[in-house]
RNA sequence: GGACCGUUAGCUCAGUUGGAUAGAGCGAGUGAUUCCUAAUCACUAGGCCACAGGUUCGAAUCCUGUACGGUCCA
């Protein structure tokens, strides 16, 4: 169902036998070969640089095994026509029954098109989101949400086996201040006049979770002592919160392993963590070099355990126990990577903010030392999105911790809407959108384009069983069409960029970059926007032909392979594909 | 002071992991609506890919340095 896979594999295969035939020299960068469309489609469908990267390794010239090669691929059932071009490209052209077969093969598929076992099942972690269960998830949040969500479904596309987690910081100082600021509006709630230490957990939701607990537990715990109530508010805050966080990220269709710190400290995880790397030799006691530049003022020279993580890429060993004995939070999240690695993921992703970026050396330092190089872990970062309406910034935070949540945002421009915007810039940009302009019903709005492409063909398809009231479009009828009528520039150009669907989706996967297939999104949507204008213009190249029932299927079929593949992609996004929009309506996803 | 990311058309951004004449959208200009939703489309103009070296058949892409912007650490 890919084409440029399957050439290229064919490709592969044949230089192999040419190896075994001694045509060709053992040890060829074989897989630097690629089979892609041109740059310039009157070059032809696809070009391989096969000759040009094998050229020099076989000790021959690009063209002379150029000619060798195309004088293989031109006898392929599905190639029409191969040539040499330039300094050594193959460019090919397809036979009309390899795109044919191809819409057949998407209508017979559905979504399955695209789908690959690139992946060979093989175990992958996603981590994301993981925000501190200290608060309410906004807006900052959504974009590793959105990322790291598609991410871990083009890995499942592309046939990994894919595991969607979320680690809980639920131990730890931040979630001991979030207990005593619990317990401060506790007391106000009963009555009290209480006034919030520095630091403290300002916003209005934790008034809500001590009304929740006066509510459930009334006022015993106003004479007890902290070490009796901290655990209890504690843990009543963390799963208050945790609570809001998992029914926002139910609203973006977001469903995750959650993975708790605290179970895993609580049960020898960082002690299991630092024997594995005491055991590898990468623990020893020593003193750290003061920070070069300014010398700060709490610093003082001390021995200390120390991860050997330079040998890993690190700029500095780092220290895995404070002075009074507890571990570093460092220490906590190796135990955590380490825990991932013995639930057998070899191949982890972590989805970050821009603001951790500094962490990444220390923690893939990490990975590799204490699993001895048998993981690995990928790092993903967002950039920040900056929110505007018409316009205007919109503030963040508040005064006194008060955020825009990310709940209230999905509130107003819908889950699909957010989704799809998330992906309009590569990950490590900052991502700026406006309020208005993703809301709005003009092109403007990336995903209205969209979306409008994919209702333009559900309407075509309403007109068509008005007009042929006794024919039979089905998609599995449909396979039957007398694909030969397709002939336009239009539906050309429509078939070859429907083509490229499993190749975005995979390269996608690959690269981590999900992006990549919101932007294929837009340029299939013009592809079926520019086919469908056409139609404007001159009557005959309309979808619908009210008087040739032949040529209808024909441009039926093409566009229900549009179709699908367009909502097989929306869909990885987890957006939800529309079959009709109406204008002036509030809502429009 | 250091680490990391970025710099591509007037603006906002892609660029298929090193390929052919660097592409979209917005904005500008010209044109297309008796018609399946013009909410869209076609065409034109616009470039020293920040700068300087290097690597090779070939560089926006890889390496080194510089400048500017951003994020973080201390």
């Amino acid at each position: 169902m890919n084409l440029f896979a399957n050439l290229e594999i064919r490709l592969k295969a044949h230089l192999a036998s040419m190896v075994a035939d001694g045509r060709l020299p053992d040890g060829l960068p074989i897989d630097r070969i690629t089979v892609e469309p041109p740059r310039d489609a009157s070059h032809g469908d696809f070009a391989t640089n096969a000759a040009m990267v094998l050229a020099k390794p076989a000790k021959t010239n690009p063209r002379a095994l150029a000619e060798e090669l195309v004088a293989e691929i031109a006898g392929w059932a599905e190639i029409d026509t191969a040539e040499i071009a330039g300094p050594g490209f193959i460019n090919m052209r397809a036979k009309d029954e390899a795109w044919h077969g191809l819409l057949k093969g998407i209508l017979t598929d559905g979504d399955g098109f695209g789908s690959s076992d690139l992946g060979q099942g093989n175990p992958v972690n996603v981590e994301y989101v993981s925000a501190n269960p200290t608060g309410p998830l906004h807006l900052g949040h959504a974009r590793g949400a959105v990322v790291g969500d598609v991410m871990a479904a083009l890995l499942a596309k592309v046939g990994f086996g894919v595991t969607r987690e979320y680690y809980i910081n639920d131990a730890g100082a931040q979630v001991d201040v979030l207990g005593r600021t619990a317990f401060a509006r506790y007391r106000e709630v009963l009555g009290e006049t209480i006034t919030l230490e520095d630091g403290q957990y300002p916003g209005e939701y934790m008034i809500d979770i001590a009304q929740a607990l006066a509510d459930r537990d009334g006022d015993k715990w106003l004479t007890a002592n902290e070490d009796e109530w901290l655990p209890e508010f504690r843990a009543f805050a963390i799963d208050y919160n945790m609570n809001e966080v998992r029914s926002t990220l139910a609203l973006m269709d977001i469903d995750q392993l959650y993975v708790s710190e605290r179970s895993i400290v609580d049960t020898g995880g960082v002690e299991r963590a630092i024997g594995k790397l005491t055991d590898l030799g990468l623990m020893y006691w020593g003193v750290l070099e003061p920070p070069k530049g300014k010398k700060p003022d709490d610093w003082e020279e001390r021995e200390q355990l120390l991860f050997r993580s330079t040998a890993f890429g690190d700029d500095v060993d780092r220290p895995l126990k404070k002075s009074d004995g507890s571990y570093t939070y460092f220490a906590n999240d190796i135990a955590y990577h380490y825990d991932k690695h013995m639930r057998g993921f070899a191949e982890q992703i972590d989805v970050w903010g821009e603001d951790h970026k500094g962490y990444i050396k220390r923690m893939q330092a990490a990975v590799a030392g204490v699993t001895d190089k048998q993981a690995a872990l990928e790092i993903i970062i967002c950039n920040i999105v900056k929110v505007f309406k018409n316009g205007e910034p919109v503030k963040l935070s508040k005064r006194a911790g008060n955020i825009v949540t990310l709940e209230s945002m999905v509130r107003e421009i819908g889950a699909s809407a957010l989704r799809f915007i998330m992906l309009t810039r590569r990950n490590n940009e900052v991502l700026e959108f406006d309020i208005a302009e993703v809301t709005s019903a003009t092109k403007d709005n990336p995903v209205f384009y969209v979306q409008y492409a994919h209702a333009r063909i559900s309407s075509a398809l309403r007109k068509a069983v008005e007009v042929f009231t006794d024919s039979r479009i089905d998609d599995k009828s449909l396979c039957d069409a007398e694909f030969a009528h397709l002939r336009t520039r239009e539906e050309q150009r429509l078939i070859s960029v429907v083509a490229q669907f499993p190749r975005i989706v995979e390269s996608a996967a690959l690269a981590r970059e999900p992006h990549r297939v919101a932007f294929y999104l837009s340029d299939l949507a013009g592809a079926i926007h520019g086919l469908w204008a056409a139609g404007n213009v001159d009557p005959a190249q309309r979808i619908v032909v009210d008087d040739d029932l032949p040529l209808t299927q024909a441009r039926l079929a093409l566009i229900r392979a549009a179709q699908i593949t367009l909502a097989t992609g929306l869909r990885l996004l987890g957006v939800v594909p529309v079959q009709e929009l109406r204008r002036n309506e509030q809502e429009l996803f």
